[in-house]
DNA sequence: GAGGGGCGCTATGATTTCCGTAGCATGGAG
DNA sequence: CTCCATGCTACGGAAATCATAGCGCCCCTC
């Protein structure tokens, strides 16, 4: 499976509309989570594998190799990390924390 | 698979942090999309269908049962539509929008 | 009351994705 | 050279997702 960019077709929307796009590299296994552990800290593979409860080394490059494709993450001497884009999806998706929140405390 | 909920273990992570919850919930195909596309308006099930590219009748069921369980959705004289706590996460979601549209100017 | 059409949804079998485990290749330290 | 940690790939099995067909229901019309 190719890599979802704006701009390209992707699974659900000959538009190529951006949101689309997003929607589809999102929603694909532990693509969330990653973005999600490297926001808090850079990590090498081995301790990003950890942080995200021992997903398998096979998806977890994958996932690495499409947000690397999408530029929202590199690798740097310090290992994987966040590229200024990725950084800014993550201040994007804090409402989405807070939502979780109030939700978690709904239930 | 079970549907996530806060509080209770899910896919990567035993502590039921919502957000870990939210993750595994919004983490599986066409979740995000289907939450987008009832933000927009209230539909069948066929319209919906419709709007997500035709996505097979299989997952959409499912995953408008594990939104429902999860109780951001619900079933109304109209076809389904967002429950409150969905509304909430609709607009938890807008600055992802809004990001996605930056990222797509930079493609 | 017999047909027709739209609806929500299920059945089924193929395909893709994900998973767990083992282990290879590389590189640095001793 | 040996040891050890790291990034990552191989592989076989399990699970999620897919496309397509069509059932059962209700309503409408004839």
């Amino acid at each position: 499976m190719s890599t979802p960019r704006p701009g390209k077709r992707v699974r659900g929307s000959q538009t190529g509309r951006p949101i689309m796009a997003a929607f589809d590299l999102l929603g694909r296994r532990w693509a969330l989570r990653v973005l999600w552990e490297l926001g808090e800290a850079p990590s090498t593979f081995r301790e990003l594998r950890g942080r995200c409860d021992d997903v398998s080394p096979t998806v977890l490059n994958t996932r690495l190799r499409e947000l690397r494709e999408a530029r929202l993450i590199e690798k740097t001497d310090q290992g994987y990390a966040l590229t200024e884009p990725g950084r800014s999806l993550g201040r994007a998706l804090r409402p989405l924390t807070r939502w979780a929140e109030d939700w978690g405390g709904a239930n």
